[in-house]
DNA sequence: TAAACTGTTGCAACTGGGTTTCATGAGGAA
DNA sequence: TTCCTCATGAAACCCAGTTGCAACAGTTTA
């Protein structure tokens, strides 16, 4: 579903070490699941994933380890308008934004890029005098297959 | 700070009544407390705003009364990029929808209107076939301020 | 205007995603 | 290899929000 990327593997570890960071048996775990997800993982699905490769990787592991990718903008926090409780989701950075569509009925997920949504962020950035670190727009609604279902 | 609002008092109460819910005394107190809120508040501001007028009103209460104005489209939920831990923050739905931009630094929230912002949605309805019913664009960053101020 | 119906409230207990504390363990520079 | 420091795991904790249930109060009906 998430929209192809073009980077490299190993991206995130470069940019990990790079700063200074420890490369840790868990931190190569979580950064390969995320790095390879083709969906939008949370963090006990992450877990989940990285316990199948390392068992003793704990749950406090991944949340820093989030929190970290997080922090350097390496990865996007989305919250896909709350359909599930309260929990997070995350996606690795794309090389260009995109907008997330979540049907409230089937609760699929699609994305959408668009050229509008990158002029909208230069029209904030320039009429706002905003310097834009991270932006989300999340959209709500029903997908064309259920709409036409019912 | 939040956009002018052009809508009648009361307008929240008599959109819960005509839907056939009936209007108690918390939930009059709630509906006016979010009608003329100033800011966004939070569930845990609008407790302690609504106990001073109705000191036994329960938390749970609040709850489920934004809640039910969240599933009639009546207020909308924000998230504001979670600079404040996880909880939500709430402002009745306006006649037009706009972004909001959380400064990482000073934490001032700004609002802001836009032509592409509505042109980008009708992209979306159209393009993707996706009836939108809520939308949430949340921008972080430096306001104008705090990029000048360093 | 009182009864009755049924949705709503308050309370207490609970849920669950996420965080903190701290002793132990392991990167990686020298 | 050593040593320093950061990272980890385990347990306890935090806190926003939810649930179950008995009591209560809007609203409708007669």
């Amino acid at each position: 579903m998430p929209i192809p990327h073009t980077e490299a593997p190993g991206h995130l570890q470069a940019a990990l070490s790079s700063r200074g960071l420890r490369l840790t048996h868990q931190r190569r775990t979580i950064l390969s699941i995320v790095e390879t997800a083709k969906q939008h993982l949370d963090a006990s699905q992450i877990l989940r994933h990285a316990r199948k490769i390392d068992p003793g990787i704990d749950r406090v592991t991944v949340y820093r380890t989030l929190k970290l990718l997080k922090r350097y903008g390496l990865v996007d926090e989305l919250d896909l308008m709350h359909m599930q409780g309260e929990k997070h989701f995350y996606e690795r950075r794309p090389l260009r934004d995109h907008i997330h569509m979540a049907c409230l009925r089937c609760g699929k997920i699609a994305e959408f890029e668009s050229d509008l949504f990158d002029r909208l962020k230069g029209q904030i950035q320039r009429d706002c005098q905003f310097h834009i670190l991270v932006s989300r727009l999340e959209i709500g609604g029903y997908c064309a297959a259920c709409r036409s279902a019912n």
